[in-house]
RNA sequence: GGGCGGUUAGCUCAGUUGGUUAGAGCGCUACGUUGACAUCGUAGAGGUCAUUGGUUCGACUCCAUUACCGCCCACCA
């Protein structure tokens, strides 16, 4: 038999379980219709990125329900796969380029996009290599990507077929217009700077009037297109100009004044210019009250036509002419300097130009309403509940979905415009006469392949095919979603609608949002503060299982995680105490079995195992609860506490005593702690793999070619778990307890050997004839007891509830120093006594409080004052 | 500005339908290598549960208020 070496070398460890899982193909899922499945899809990682402790907490909560439902017999498929992360991919093939002296325009489109895959093919998915050494369970056979053939031909579908149904349209937008780099840019790419500008106060008159309003803009060069003047509806100010018209000045052009709720009447002079063209909130004003929209900031950052003499001059220079005309025209009231927020593009660092541009969008009102029924009807639970609010508020004001981005990875959008006529043709075929059409250059947000990810993972092709595709109707829908909270629009919302829609299921049953790590500052960790740990560092450093078992530690639901690597400890140490525990027992059966001395005689009715039993099915009890209602820290919390106090400290500690004084049933004893500590393997092994795949096969020979991982979760037995079993242990560890407590306040250390006398009543005195024997091994003390209440000499004593404890002294006893503990001891429990008399006496109480309540204070009551009672006669 | 959370021991956090002498880990103090574990053991110190009010026989727990902190969304002419 093979012996459990001293130290866990936990690299050379990790390294062989991996290869043996995959070797094995452990967890390669099937289509097997006797068996209940359990599916995950995993959340794609950009396939560009590198781990980040996000991911790997995020994983091991998908790896432990995984590995948890494979143990109770589910057919598990975790589906692993990547994201092709338009713009970061991009991005990261025009970096390559521009090192080179090449941009991506020298290339062109087709070439560009085959260096995007070689690109792939060489650095991307280093992510999936490093899910392999955090132990994830996926079933690599099914690893995709979003530009796959088969999810690429998926994409397409749903496009056309949301095109047809009316749903996909093409309209005007502004976009954030880069003006170094020519590009649009999206929202993600730009930040807000505080920059300090000038606010111009400009009278527009209003016509064959002397009356005038003042508008205040940063902008007075975009006002040869403004289309309308706006102020609150409840503004009284200037309630009376609503319908009239103003003179532009300059352009000389009638423009009317509006009302909108959109205006602050607190902010400048209430008055608003609205410029369509060149402002989102301008262009949603202007949509409202069917105002034309005209441009007159060209994509080079000039005046047009519309800018009439200051056309061709740049922004800047031409804001501060206009001023000056305006100056001398006597328009400006006033002009103040002024600090506001300006998008810049992160690429550029060039000020975002807002333009207008043609774009394609999703229609999302119609499709929205049946995914947020799914929700209040409870099929999809959200876990924390309290996503459920974000999820509705976004979903009941949702705004339709500009799908189509300016970029060249990605899927093209399959639209092609005829080179003569214009005509529109949008199908999964290109057209037939390639030469005649030109397709949009443009291609979709990488989200419109993430929203069909869970059915398309698994071959889905809108089309008769998917009635005959077995896995895709055995997998779908799946049974859990773990992803971060901040892409519960992006991402979440807009899977469930696309569930709905093209599988008519909901797409997941249980959302399960994780913590997000900050670093243990509370900051966010990014990669541009240096505050991440590297977590494959922390993997070798600590080991894997460390790093697991501490994350989901310390991972409430629905609060944020504060991580330094320091506290992979708690992991560590953890597997250490588990490591020894099982060294312990391995090698005390080898002892055993190894010796005729030892007998395997039952051992009945022992007050040890009872309360061991009753522990680990309660404990058992306890984290299957937890797991099912997602309280996973509470999990790991509950396997700590009783593998470190109940199993390590009281039952191992016993056991060495109980193998000497029952040599008989030592084969019992031990086989029966050896069989409990191979059920905590299994109850551990969804949050430590490794180390319990080692320790599982080190247990018993014959194992070599199977895998914890696929062995029976434990089962309850519900009946063992027996409170009065508890209690009297409790007895033991409470007499345990104060006599160390005795020892160390007199500095005895415990290989001195000393005597104790107990004192109890006549009905606790068989608790001491059975279990003495057992707490004076336990505290190296020889025990007497007895009714007597006779204080023995030079004695220092406890008062505990139902036994006076005295640990008698060969020296002199600090009589004094012993009052004043005693003192101290009555004036606490006077005080506690006080407490519950208040309550007892107060007739309200007794009258309302359930009959329990009451009768446990009357309880609490006659311990009180029996503790107080032995103590007092110590001090008179 | 809108929405959503949080505030409990020096630190990080539990405390699940209101009834415990409010818990854990780390850190701290003292002692200790007794047959697995110093990545350990034993014992101990440490909290008016952010504020103010309310509901209740009873509030860390429910309601309201204030203060501070955080997240998401929108970004103001």
């Amino acid at each position: 038999m093979t012996e459990i070496p001293k130290n866990y070398d936990i690299k050379p460890t990790e390294e062989k379980w991996t290869e043996f899982w995959e070797e094995k193909k452990v967890y390669h899922a099937n289509v097997r219709p006797d068996r209940k499945k359990y599916s995950i899809v995993i959340p794609p990682p950009n396939v560009t990125g590198i781990l980040h402790i996000g991911h790997i907490l995020n994983n091991t909560i998908q790896d432990l329900y995984a590995r948890w439902k494979r143990m109770q017999g589910y057919e598990v498929c975790w589906v692993p796969g990547m994201d092709h992360a338009g713009i970061a991919t991009q991005m990261m093939v025009e970096k390559d380029l521009a090192s080179k002296g090449i941009k991506k325009e020298d290339v062109g489109r087709e070439e560009f996009i085959k260096l995007a895959w070689e690109w792939k093919e060489k650095h991307g998915g280093h992510i999936l290599k490093q899910l392999r050494k955090l132990g994830a369970s996926v079933d690599w056979s099914k690893e995709r990507f979003t530009m796959d053939e088969g999810l690429s031909k998926a994409v397409n579908e749903v496009f056309v077929d949301l095109y047809k149904k009316g749903l996909i349209y093409r309209g005007e937008r502004i976009t954030n217009w880069d003006p170094e780099s020519m590009t649009t840019v999206s929202d993600d790419e730009t930040f807000y700077k505080e920059k300090h500008d000038k606010l111009y106060y400009i009278k527009y008159f209003l016509k064959d009037s002397d009356e005038y309003v003042t508008i205040a803009t940063t902008r007075p060069e975009t006002m040869f297109v403004d289309v309308a003047v706006a102020v609150n509806p409840h503004d009284e100010r200037y309630a009376k100009f609503v319908g009239k018209t103003v003179i532009l000045p300059l352009a000389n052009k009638e423009i009317p004044v509006i009302a909108d709720e959109y205006v602050d009447k607190e902010f400048g002079t209430g008055v608003l210019k609205i410029t369509p063209a060149h402002d989102i909130n301008d262009f949603e004003v202007g949509k409202r009250h069917n105002l034309p929209v005209m441009s007159v900031v060209t994509k080079d950052s000039t005046l047009n036509k519309y800018g009439m003499e200051f056309e061709g001059l740049n922004i800047f220079k031409a804001r501060k002419q206009v001023a000056e005309k305006l100056e001398q025209l006597g328009h400006i009231e006033k002009v103040e300097d002024y600090a506001h927020n300006v998008m810049y593009s992160e690429k550029s660092k060039a000020m975002i130009e807002p333009i207008l541009s043609e774009q394609w969008f999703v229609s999302m009102k119609k499709l929205a309403e049946p995914a947020i029924k799914v929700v209040e009807e409870g099929r999809i639970k959200f876990y924390p509940e309290m996503w459920t609010k974000t999820y509705y508020h976004w979903m009941r004001n949702v705004r339709d979905w500009c799908i189509s981005r300016q970029l060249w990875w990605g899927h093209q959008i399959p639209v092609w415009y005829h080179n003569e006529t214009g005509e529109v043709y949008c199908d999964v075929k290109p057209p037939e006469d390639p030469e005649n059409w030109t397709q949009d250059s443009d291609v979709l947000d990488t989200w419109f392949s993430s929203w069909l990810w869970p059915f398309s993972v698994f071959g889905w092709q809108n089309s008769e095919k998917d009635a005959n595709n077995k896995e895709l109707h055995y997998f779908y829908p799946t049974d859990l979603l773990v992803t971060a909270s901040d892409i519960i629009y992006l991402w979440v919302a807009r899977m469930i609608i696309a569930g709905l829609e093209y599988m008519k299921d909901i797409p997941f049953k249980d959302v399960y949002f994780n913590s997000l790590v900050r670093d243990g500052e509370g900051r966010k960790m990014s990669k541009t503060l240096g505050n991440s740990p590297d977590p494959l560092d922390v993997m070798d450093k600590y080991g894997t299982d460390a790093l697991r078992f501490t994350l989901i530690y310390l991972a409430p639901l629905g609060n944020d995680v504060l991580y330094d690597e320091k506290k992979t400890e708690i992991g560590r140490n953890f597997v250490t105490k588990l490591w020894n525990a099982g060294r312990f027992l391995m090698m005390n059966y080898q002892k055993i079995l190894g010796s005729s001395e030892y007998g395997s005689e039952p051992l009945d009715n022992d007050i040890v195992e009872k309360w061991i039993d009753s522990r680990f099915n309660s404990t058992l009890k306890d984290i299957n609860t937890n797991l099912n209602d997602y309280r996973l820290n509470d999990y790991t919390k509950a396997m700590y506490s009783f593998v470190w106090s109940d199993f390590c400290d009281w039952y191992i500690e016993l056991l060495k005593i109980r193998l000497d004084d029952n040599k008989d049933s030592a084969v019992s004893i031990i086989e029966k702690a050896m069989g409990i500590y191979e059920n905590i393997l299994k109850m551990l092994h969804p949050v430590i793999p490794f180390v319990t795949e080692e320790l599982w096969h080190l247990l018993k020979d014959g194992r070599e070619n199977k895998s914890i991982s696929v062995q029976e979760f434990p089962e309850i037995a519900v009946e063992k778990i027996d409170p009065i079993i508890e209690d009297e242990f409790q007895n033991i560890i409470n007499i345990v307890t104060s006599i160390r407590n005795l020892r160390s306040e007199n500095n005895i250390v415990f290989t001195t050997k000393c005597n104790v006398i107990m004192h109890t009543d006549e009905d606790k005195i068989k608790f001491l004839d059975t279990y003495g024997d057992l707490i004076s091994k336990m505290c190296n003390v020889d025990l007497s007891y007895s009714t007597s209440h006779d204080e023995p000499g030079n004695s220092i004593s406890n008062v505990i509830s139902g036994f006076v404890i005295y640990l008698l002294l060969e020296g002199v006893v600090d009589s004094e120093k012993q009052k004043e503990k005693y003192v101290k001891e009555i004036e606490k429990l006077e005080s506690y006594l006080k407490g519950i008399d208040s309550k007892l006496t107060n007739t309200k109480f007794v009258e309302n409080a359930p009959p329990e309540i009451i009768a446990r204070e009357r309880d609490k009551k006659k311990d009180t004052e029996d503790k107080l009672e032995k103590l007092r006669s110590k001090v008179t």
